[in-house]
DNA sequence: GTCAACTAGTATACTAGTATAATAATTTTA
DNA sequence: TAAAATTATTATACTAGTATACTAGTTGAC
């Protein structure tokens, strides 16, 4: 189990809550294990009331699965699910991008664009985790533009599932193709024209990619069906 | 307060959850009001923690919103969040609707009538409660044909903002005129024609009529903007 | 041998008490 | 007098202990 420290002002609850989905979203807690209150209440040093509402809240989102009076399991890898998630999320930021298209002010496309330069320096400059806190932060900014930041909390919640398996796989996207995905869909919404963004959203999303047959041969057991 | 029992087998913590969505989506909670979780737990005969944990949960709706260290107070009537439950609902149902005509299968088609034909019965005999059931049951459908149950629980969970100005409007929809929908759009989903089944589902969410003006006229304080 | 009843073991679900932090009330100070 | 500092109040955030319920293993009836 990964530890961090928890951050300051932040509440036990939520250190508990970021512990856990980190330590299943990069399978450092395998798929199908017991997690058991005590022993993580024990491992973060707090009681096992945060950790237990911690509990709580992942599964919500199906990626805990609480047995009463008998444990919490990590949720299996569960396709369907994950199919759900992708399906979700396209959906969603389908209909946003098109929104974005009608409702983006001038300052919203310019805050966008400095967004993609940032990224592009980044990507220069090999800064992994900077360069995916910017991509995290175009998506976020067309939910922002359209005033649809609740469907935003959701995408991202359902998100955990194929940000799992992703973890797994061996093939990654090239961040370039990223990059250049965003350019795309910041024209389209630039020049106003919904069925160019949505069709580039499209493409970029169709990019995640889930090497599900290679995993499945090293990690049988990690899948649900 | 509106207290009902608890259900047998049902946990203190769906119950406590239970009767505070209840609570709320009635206004018998009024919008704006602060809540304690020592109030309500004696209220309910519980402890504090399941009701804690069940504010908890309606917090990450914005159906309360909670004060650290100071209580938990009943969200006020937030116009825009209700505008993007109203958009995110339509979102997805019109994608599901569109899966809808393609995965369905003779079985499914058969038990969407068959929900219909009891809706009819219903609507005659004026029974409302099971009316509406049967209602909510017609769209869960329309999600578990896809397998979808995941976007389904969101989609209800985010209903709640709309449920709430709903219950407070004057003018409402003809029941007949739902179930004449619901007609609609299973025949589109007979004929496996997506274009007609989005139109007939736009036009039956679109039914969803909120008298904001008028309510916003007797109880102004009832709003946050 | 099989199945049901019973018992032991264990981890949660819930209760209740304490520490902490936010606010309000009061006092102090300039 | 008004602003700053202090104190009091209060409700949660968290801790810790107990009751409950689930599981598995054993016993016993047939």
């Amino acid at each position: 189990m990964k530890i961090f420290e928890p951050e300051r002002g932040e509440s036990l609850r939520m250190y508990s809550l970021r512990v856990l989905r980190e330590n299943i979203i990069t399978t450092e807690f395998e798929p199908g294990v017991m997690l058991y209150e005590k022993e993580i209440a024990t491992a973060l040093n707090v009681s096992r009331s945060p950790v237990r509402e911690a509990l709580a809240e992942l599964s919500q989102f199906q990626l805990i699965e609480i047995l009463p009076q008998r444990g919490s399991r990590v949720a299996l890898i569960d396709m369907d699910l994950v199919n759900e998630a992708v399906f979700f999320r396209t959906t969603m930021e389908v209909a946003i991008v098109k929104l974005t298209c009608t409702m983006a002010s001038e300052k919203d496309l310019s805050d966008l664009e400095e967004i993609l330069k940032l990224q592009e320096f980044y990507l220069q400059n090999f800064s992994k985790d900077k360069f995916m806190e910017l991509d995290n932060q175009f998506h976020y900014s067309l939910f922002k533009i359209c005033n649809k930041l609740q469907c935003y909390n959701m995408v991202s919640k359902m998100g955990a599932h194929f940000d799992r398996i992703r973890n797994l796989s061996l093939h990654v996207v090239k961040d370039l193709k990223l990059v250049q995905d965003h350019r795309d869909i910041f024209h389209a919404i630039k020049d106003r024209d919904p069925k160019k963004a949505e069709e580039m959203i499209r493409k970029h999303l169709s990019r995640i990619q889930l090497d599900e047959k290679e995993i499945r041969k090293t990690y049988p057991q990690y899948f649900k069906n």
